[in-house]
DNA sequence: GTGGCAGCACTTGTATGTAAGCAGCGTCGA
DNA sequence: TCGACGCTGCTTACATACAAGTGCTGCCAC
């Protein structure tokens, strides 16, 4: 099956960049010249240009026409809108869990969770793990297709949230509240796994307001002004 | 090629692109293919280029490498996906409705339910209010940005109602519940309001159900097969 | 020193050229 | 008759050339 090939050019430029920013590994106000991209890539400015363009649509990055692109800015309103998105589609999901579970699928969200606690785990392993977690209790009722919907919308949140999990190191309790949900879950009990995925995501909120409280200047809204070429310490 | 336009040609052919294809005009498998268009629409290949790789994040379009463009048929799972996230977000907006409501936004409402109301209502113009209004119903709560999202995601579930209301031509009923539910929520009474609007999405939701079930061929989900080249009659 | 302006360097937007792959059709051989 | 095969014309993917606008920079007049 000849599908869209995942190894077009394009799709290789995008996911790279869509990857750097998302780690901060392009921090927000980088500058990211189509010329630059395509020199530093290996490849002309047609992919990375097609790519921007996504980004760009996404929201993770900002196209000023004849002026150049830059990785947008942590908005604290897109962040709040993403969290709203993510919980109305996770919380909602709750009300199509099946009465029997899908055994083959609980067996890969407990393995999941028992990599979750393995000692010394990465950071960037943790949020690949929490996103898995996450698209699995879509997929338990039957809506894991919506999954790429709240991916592409939580960019924002996504960055708002490596910012917090730098600054705080705590994310032994969100795993410890990725047990609670899916016990609950297992247990039937929706009420309380209902109540504990509210409480788990709004933690998380709250934990990425916390951050912009204590460093706001991380999260200035776009404004739509260019971006002033200053280096700003984005973790440490 | 000369455009006194501060919008690109790129977001002109973008736009003039989507809304061909979700009013039908361009039906589903119709053959897109980028020199035509750029001919057509009298620009180069790059833009057209561009927006089709939009309309194929968003589903609209299928992109077969080395073959052609096409746009997708309309997919009963993605419409399934997109009904479910936008009942979840219009829902769960709800439980941030504010105590007093916001005046002038409310007339707007009122105004707009007034033109639904209007006689010999056209159809595209019915399809616009409604969109209005219950991006409105959102922004009640003070979650219309969440809207956008929302609208990338049910480009299928579109083009199934504009279908389904081509064979049953109820759209009064619907404004008869844009009614009922604008009522409840300014009388406070959110209960009402939300098992409204639920209904009134699901009844959507069944209306598509039934054209599929009269007329599947327009519904032949997308395999990753080439679409065929015969005409289908898409409405009368 | 300072204001103003011209020009340059660099940007994205658009157009077009080149490469490479699939499909359909006609031909040719058995 | 029928199947294999290569040609041909189309497609998108990628590369590059050109256009047009922006903002910095440095020179120059005062």
């Amino acid at each position: 099956m000849r599908e869209a090939s995942n190894r077009s050019n394009r799709r290789v430029v995008y996911e790279t960049l869509r990857r750097k920013v998302l780690t901060l590994e392009l921090p927000p106000g980088a500058s990211l010249s189509e010329n630059e991209l395509a020199a530093s890539l290996g490849v002309s400015r047609t992919p990375v240009r097609e790519s921007l363009i996504l980004l760009g649509e996404e929201g993770l990055v900002r196209v000023f026409p004849k002026v150049g692109s830059f990785v947008s800015r942590v908005d604290a309103e897109r962040v709040a809108d993403a969290q709203f998105l993510r919980e109305a589609v996770e919380l909602a999901a709750f009300d199509d869990i099946p009465e029997t579970l899908d055994p083959g699928l609980l067996a890969e969200l407990r393995a999941n969770l028992e990599q979750q606690r393995a000692p010394g785990l990465d950071l960037e392993k943790f949020f690949e793990l929490d996103e898995s977690f996450h698209h699995g209790l879509l997929r338990l009722s039957g809506h894991g297709r919506a999954w790429s919907t709240v991916v592409a919308a939580k960019g924002h949140l996504d960055r708002a949230r490596r910012l917090g999990l730098h600054e705080t190191n705590g994310m032994g309790r969100f795993v410890d509240e990725h047990h609670t949900i899916l016990d609950a879950v297992v247990a039937g009990d929706l009420p309380s796994a209902r109540a504990g995925l509210r409480a788990h995501l709004r933690a998380v909120f709250d934990d990425i307001e916390k951050t912009r409280r204590r460093s706001p200047e991380l999260f200035a809204s776009d404004d739509g002004s260019v971006p002033v070429r200053r280096s700003i310490a984005v973790w440490e």
